[in-house]
DNA sequence: ATCATTGTTAACCATAGAGTTAACAATAAT
DNA sequence: ATTATTGTTAACTCTATGGTTAACAATGAT
């Protein structure tokens, strides 16, 4: 449903419009890990880290497996796709310095 | 300076992470136009426009021309090459349906 | 059995976000 | 000169977000 692709680009934007967030991403692209091995490098407390990860595994960012009290958190890249089919249509504008009909006339004046 | 590449992520990911301003985009990406006519799909008030298109002229995603009493909206889709960058390291991950290191040893199991 | 580790939930706070209405400013048309 | 059009600003509401502390649950180690 259109109307879920779009609410499910919502979400993932909006969870990649956080540093915290996309550091963590960037983390777990090295290799999966648990809940404290992600959490280290934040200055930041355990439930600030839960939120974080609720928001990525909502977006269909990571998804994790419990392993007796450890929680293995892993990349799930998938959703990362869609951010990249929606930016494909906008690619021919930046990668050609094009903003919009009138710089494509500017550009053309000369011809 | 790095720190003010990832406030600017957080802006172009946070201005994105809405739909109405995504079809603000896609609109603007067809041709530059007023803000009365980019706002006729939005069943909306002026201010909410308003307030939208600053969002993205502060990511700096959209720039305006005044004349006289209208302000000609365009594109300026350069930070989105930015998002294209940040997606780029990702891209390795979903196109070959790899997530992390453990679906990489999964898939290598039969070989 | 007790204690430490790992992580979540609940309750709260402060700020930001998306919307509204009412009022205004500037320009254009009559 | 008045009126209509185009758009912004101010002030407000409501909800979401990002953070906190305190308490708890579950597992593992001693």
């Amino acid at each position: 449903m259109v109307n879920n692709d779009i609410k499910q680009l919502d979400q993932i934007f909006s969870a990649l419009s956080d540093a915290t967030r996309r550091e963590m991403l960037s983390r777990l692209a090295e290799r999966e890990m648990p809940v404290w091995e992600l959490a280290e490098p934040f200055n930041m407390s355990k439930p600030a880290i839960t939120k974080h990860l609720k928001v990525l595994e909502s977006a269909g960012l990571m998804k994790r497996s419990v392993q007796g009290r450890t929680h293995i958190c892993r990349l799930t890249s998938s959703p990362l796709s869609e951010v990249a089919d929606w930016l494909a249509f906008y690619e021919k504008f930046w990668s050609k310095k094009l903003d919009g009909l009138d710089e494509f006339l500017t550009s053309r004046k000369g011809e």
